[in-house]
DNA sequence: TCTATGAGTGTGAGCGCTTACTCACAATCT
DNA sequence: AGATTGTGAGTAAGCGCTCACACTCATAGA
């Protein structure tokens, strides 16, 4: 009962084969909803395309908004790692911003059903999560904030609303995601790693 | 039967109560749709909160899903013209900017659930828009792109790609919307015209 | 002015269909 | 043997949508 989009891959004590379909569900689950939202894809049609019956689905998640809901929380907070091992790296803002652009480019390419259903479905979870997780400090968000209060603080960057400069700064990178999506762009996001950082960096000195 | 969000009101030919139910049951619409979403939302819902019947939705569309589509290319189309407009007053490129922002916060403060709907919606619509509305150049990002495309043409801009330039600019301003209706943000979005401004004058010089 | 007409509009119980979810059973592990 | 995992027909509920009927009202013939 372990898979989460495989982040662990050592059973220990569970069924071999049971966080290898756990882990196939969330796959294709995950896929499914990127592409069609998550209310238009049937628990019929995960079952299907992970190639187990629909009662096995069951097995692993007591139902399917709760599956939508793990999926989220599960990037949500992957991203937030990943943001801060990029800016964790050191050097000025400026290098931590292109650094984290670059990042984000890598995964959305890598694994774009993931990134995309991140990114489509923020507004369907966030605004309704219960306190526990909106108080949770473990979001891109706040990673973001947290590195641009920090500059504000040390002189680097010009004193102001760290919230809105992190709105701006992720804007800039997730709004070129958002045309990818809507098929206006269809390059990898890679292809535009170099204009999303200047533009990002002239955003943060703005 | 002519409504689609009040745009017109000299019913002509048409039972004066007719096109008044039709924007009744628009208002409704739009405002459970921002809030919880086109799927979540039962055609029942609508029909009470418009104080109509459910019945009488159906003499005005012929169901939920095209008067979900109507409402957002409506909205969609008036969109480009509001910039258009704005961009029209005259100046350089960093005017019509400012313009344009002040027009995208003023809309969002006037009439959040209109600005909210388009704004959680557009991934359902657009990447599965027929033929002729995609090819239609009466959009919201096409008419960003116009500008910048003309700036660059007259070297006010940086030579680069007007696309990729738009939709940072377009993130800048959509992305701290967006997190207005996370509820990360909570004052009116006019309260950060001016940093909103100086961010997308950034980002087009970058 | 009165009224007959019929198109336009509003009603809400009801219909057929799809959906998320269940459960008795089978298979597969330790 | 017993616990875990997989199965898929079945179920109850909710959904979008329909339809027979009632009401409104501008028009027209008397």
């Amino acid at each position: 009962m372990i898979a989460v989009l495989e982040q662990q891959d050592a059973p220990r004590g569970v069924t071999p084969n049971a966080s290898a379909t756990k882990a196939r569900i969330e796959r294709a689950a995950l896929s499914l909803f990127a592409e069609r939202g998550v209310d238009a894809v049937t628990t019929r049609e995960i079952a299907a395309a992970s190639g187990v019956s629909e009662g096995a689905l069951y097995r692993h998640y007591p139902g399917k908004e709760t599956l939508a809901e793990t999926l989220f929380f599960t990037i949500h907070k992957r991203l937030a790692n990943e943001i801060r091992v990029a800016a964790g790296s050191g050097g000025d803002v400026e290098a931590q911003a292109r650094a984290i652009v670059a990042t984000y480019c890598r995964i959305a390419d890598e694994d774009w059903p993931l990134f995309c259903y991140h990114l489509l479905t923020t507004h369907r979870f966030l605004p309704h999560a219960d306190e526990e997780r909106r108080a949770d400090p473990d979001n891109p968000v706040e990673a973001v904030e947290t590195i641009i209060a920090m500059a504000m603080e040390q002189g680097a960057l010009r004193p102001g609303d760290p919230a809105v400069k992190a709105s701006m700064a992720l804007g800039v990178v997730l709004q070129t995601a958002l045309h990818k999506a809507y098929g206006r762009i269809t390059a990898p996001l890679s292809a535009f790693t170099a204009p999303l950082s200047e533009g990002v960096v002239a955003v943060l000195k703005s």
